[in-house]
DNA sequence: TGGGGGGATATTGTTGACAATCAGCATTTC
DNA sequence: GAAATGCTGATTGTCAACAATATCCCCCCA
C-alpha cells in the first residue's frame, strides 16, 4: 500500500514515539542505543538517528556522551502556552486554507474521521491518540499549512506526554465531527470554538 | 575556555547553520553529505546527524534518498504568525521568570549585551545575527524557559532565513538595551512593547 | 524526431568495528 | 576519615566499507 517504503530510521522513530506517547517508557528513563538496536534487529545507526529526531520533537532529552532519557511532561504553568500556541496555529492555517479544500480533500477528511471513530469504538487508547493527531495533521496539510508541521508536531508531542483526556472516547469523536462542521459553516468564531473545545 | 568540548556533530551543525543564515547557501540548493564531510575533514556520520538536526530546525528540507536542500523562506502570509508566536513565547517566559533573575543572571545579560554591541560596532552581519539570537536565548534560559527553547529556535531559524533588518546596527543594539530596561521596570506593557519592537 | 527502456553513475541508507568519553568504585594520600 | 587519583566497565561518538536507491544520459525503436 505504501508507495515510498519507509526507511528503517522512520520505522524506529515511529516505534519509539508510540511507546513514549503510550506511556510504556516513563519520563526520566534512560534509553540505550544498543538495547533498541538489538530489540528491533537493526544496527545502532538508525536508532541513533531516531533518538536525535525525537529529541528535536521534544519527546527525548539528550546529554552529550550520556545518551537520551524520556522527557518529563511540560510544567503545568507552561502547558497553558503550549495549548494556546497549537490552537493558534490550527486556527490560522484553517482560516486561510479552508477555501482550497476540494472534494477529494473533504473525502480524505471524512476517511480520517471514520478511522478515528473506529479507534474510539474499539477503545484502543493508543490508536485513538494516533488517529486524533493524524486527523489534525491531515487537516493542516490540506489547508496548505505544511510549513508549520514541525513546530505543530512538537507542540502535539509535548501535549501527548500526558494525554489523559481519553476517558470519554465518544466525546473525542464528536469534537472532531464538530470541527469539520464548523469549517463547512465557514464562520470563524464557530471554528475557533470547535478547536478550543478539542485542543486542550 | 569552553567547558564542554563540543562534539564534531555540534561543530558541523553550527557551521552549516551559520552558512545558511548568512545566505551563503541559497534556498533550494542541494547539500551533499560527501561534500561537507570532505570540506570539514570529517566522516559522513556527523554531517548526516547535522543535516537531520537542521532539518528539524527548519533550515533544511529532507526527502528520503534524495538528501537535503536549503529551506525556502516562509511564505509572507505565514511570517506574520511565526513572528507572533515567537513574541508570545518570549513574553510569556519573561513575564513568569523575571522575578528569578538574580545578580549573576543580570551580569550575564549585560555581558551578552556587550558582545552584541561589539558585533554591531564592527558591522559584522553574521556576528550581529549570532549575538542577537544568543541574547534572547540567554534571557529565555535565565527566566526558566528552557522548555520552549526547541520550538523558539525553530521560529528564530525560520525568521533568520530572510534576516534583512540589519541596516541599522545601532537600532539593533538599542532595542536590546530597551528590552532589559523594560524587564527591570517590571511593567508588563513596557516589556511587551520592547519585544514587539525588536522581534519582527 | 520523439518517447520509452536500460544501464552507468552519483548519492543516500545501513552496518559493524574502533576510538573517545563518562559514571562508579577502589586505592592512595594527607 | 575525607579528598584526590587512577582503574574499569559500559555507553556514546566517529569512521570507512558495503548495500540500496534515485538520477541522468544514451541508445533503441516506432
Amino acid at each position: 500500500m505504501r508507495v515510498h517504503p519507509r526507511t528503517i530510521r522512520e520505522q524506529v522513530t515511529d516505534h519509539i514515539r508510540e511507546q513514549v506517547v503510550a506511556g510504556e517508557l516513563i519520563p526520566g528513563q534512560a534509553l540505550r542505543e544498543t538495547q533498541f538496536a538489538e530489540r528491533l534487529g537493526v544496527s545502532r545507526g538508525p536508532v541513533r538517528d531516531a533518538f536525535l529526531q525525537l529529541t528535536q520533537e521534544g519527546l527525548l532529552a539528550y546529554r552529550a556522551n550520556r545518551g537520551v532519557t524520556v522527557s518529563h511532561p511540560p510544567k503545568v504553568e507552561n502547558r497553558e502556552l503550549i495549548v494556546s500556541l497549537r490552537q493558534q496555529i490550527e486556527q490560522f492555517v484553517i482560516e486561510r486554507g479552508r477555501d482550497q479544500l476540494d472534494d477529494t480533500a473533504w473525502s480524505r477528511l471524512e476517511t480520517s474521521l471514520l478511522e478515528l471513530r473506529d479507534a474510539c469504538d474499539t477503545g484502543d487508547a493508543a490508536a485513538v491518540a494516533r488517529h486524533d493527531v493524524a486527523f489534525h495533521e491531515t487537516l493542516l496539510t490540506l489547508c496548505r499549512g505544511d510549513e508549520f508541521l514541525p513546530i505543530w508536531k512538537w507542540l502535539c508531542s509535548r501535549m501527548l506526554i500526558t494525554y489523559t483526556r481519553l476517558n470519554d472516547y465518544d466525546a473525542v469523536h464528536r469534537e472532531h465531527v464538530e470541527i469539520l462542521e464548523a469549517i463547512r459553516s465557514g464562520k470563524t468564531s464557530t471554528i475557533a470554538a470547535a478547536l478550543t473545545a478539542n485542543v486542550q
